[in-house]
DNA sequence: AATGAATGAGCTTTCATTCAT
DNA sequence: AATGAATGAAAGCTCATTCAT
């Protein structure tokens, strides 16, 4: 268990699934298929992960997992509230630019999330953080002065809301929005709306 | 072709697969229990829809031309261009407020568009006319001097952005985030921003 | 529901599945197999019966059930407690002879009961059922006078166990032993023990 | 061929297997499950068994072989035939008793047993050499003026049936009947029979 | 001798669709 | 117009067996 040849197996089913699941779409994506993608038997998917909604679940998983670091990784580089805001934004559309299939898959995905339990979980587990993450930024820069005292939760939950309906959509139609645009704009929106 | 009973017909059909897919998940809803919660038999949905795909078309026109005529009426009822963009955004949370249902319903139908075209006709039916909407209001706007001077298209992108953006916080945890304040603060933000 | 066409087709398929199992054994049994053999599309069986073990159920019922039935219309044209229990016996051997193939099924069909709680539950259906009917016949007989005083439960035990080892013995081998030879033999042995 | 670690991972995995399938179910009881249970890996199963047939007829023959050695022994020890019949009930009760699991495994693999060719051969080689075993008792008895004159072929499949007939009973319910009133019973019984 | 990753045939089950009534 | 029995393709999953290491 944990073995070498384990993750790699598994790394290659996840990302396997996530091209074609993007290229098919979720529903005419049996595990066969990726199967048939990855160049491997059917069964090796079912010898790595015990269904196939536990292999969507991890798929989802590593889509939000790699972007939420690389966002983290960009807005740890600035220093000001201000910045980590701006870099927070850019970084968002421009690892989305770069992994569109990443996010084609994801909002495929999001219709097998059916329960409403596993709505719940899935909220908690990917937008809250997100939330929290710019929430803190923003009540730093507050407190630092640097912007003027808003609803912080709110303000969190309109910049993501922002971002991910441009990200739709692009996704529709790539042509429907220039992302490096939509970027620029929400930054200058936000800092005029922060700065008073 | 036409008649009344067809017309009702499908109309009940249409409804019940939106609450059915809305409570279930589209995966989870067989026609048969779409004609199950109707009342009525199996075949009668194949007899008047080709097949479930064309049923998840119309489903989808009926949501959004349903929830277009309530905004645009809405709208219409405003005079200025100042008016009619924060009538837009209250109708919009407004109207999704009473409608969950049809929006759970639409974000667990998007995945059922997979064909690269077909999803470039899902935008140029549903999201190109929301757009121009705005557009349309904003370039009066501009016109008659009430707004300052903008990229048109990409405002018009960022307002439907931000309204879908909340939307799926809001339909993956109702308690998430507030619709009501959400709609009144992003009325704030735009109305700041093209005022000056 | 419980419409006719349904119970025919359940009584079509159940028939089918014992002679199919008979004749293939239940592990060499697939639904695809029970249907071919019916003439049927593998598709009716999952119709009409949940799922592979309900209808394995079902067949373990109709096999007792009529065998039941069968030896109770004979018991019950007896008089005697001699009579019911020579007629007992009799009525199960001769059952047993024509109609092989339900026993071949039924023994195949014991490996497929592997929860402890669901062999309680077979025992309390199908064998308590039987011992408590012989033992009603030896009580009547001993308040009669027709029996020596014995122990009831044993001897209802003891019957029934003959009946079944024979029963074993003939479905691996019809010629090991004479089912006409072993009835008159138990009887014989069991008037000897009853009678003193 | 046959050194010494090779019989003994060879009996390692019988016995093994014989414990899983009493607990599972031969139809729940895929080789890895042996093998887990075992603390091997799967592949040494098929490295022994030329197949998963050929183990569940090894399984099935060590059951039988170890259950005659025993009651062989017991018989042995006795020298009339009075008593050798006596002990041969006794001992097969009492193995019975102490080896459960054994012969939950036995009757749980009968089902394994489908061709009608394969179904002769079992009988030829289990059920044959006990009626026979038990009919040179019987007949030496009756040689020696122990026993009456009787049909020596069906008495010794009646004693053997009602034994299995018992133990079919009990393993269904182990509170249905107790072993050693039946022990004691049959014994009472065919003595009855035998000596007039 | 032993491992366990890999294969792929074969299973049960679901369900859109058809069609006789 | 409407029914629902029937079909059969296609899915997820299991597992005996093989084989490179």
């Amino acid at each position: 268990m944990g073995s070498l040849i384990e993750d790699i197996r598994k790394e290659q089913i996840i990302s396997t699934a996530i091209t074609t699941i993007a290229d098919k779409g979720f529903i005419n994506t049996p595990l066969s298929e990726i199967a048939k993608e990855a160049g491997i038997s059917k069964g090796v998917i079912s010898y790595y992960f015990k269904s196939k909604d536990e292999l969507v679940k991890k798929v989802m998983d590593k889509i939000l997992s790699d972007s939420k670091k690389y966002i983290n990784k960009v807005v740890a580089g600035e220093k000001t509230a201000s910045g980590k805001i701006t870099a927070y934004i850019s970084a968002s559309f421009n690892y989305m630019e770069v992994n569109k299939q990443h996010f084609d898959a994801l909002v495929d995905l999001w219709g097998s999330i059916t329960a409403h339990e596993e709505k719940l979980n899935f909220n908690k587990k990917n937008y809250d953080p997100c939330r929290h993450f710019i929430e803190e930024i923003i009540r730093a820069g507050i407190k630092s002065g640097e912007f003027v005292s808003i609803d912080v939760r709110l303000a969190a939950s309109l910049i993501q809301a922002v971002i991910d309906g441009v990200m739709i959509q692009w996704l529709f139609d790539e042509n429907a929005i220039n992302l490096k645009d939509a970027r620029d704009e929400v930054a200058k929106v936000w800092k005029a709306y922060f700065f008073k």
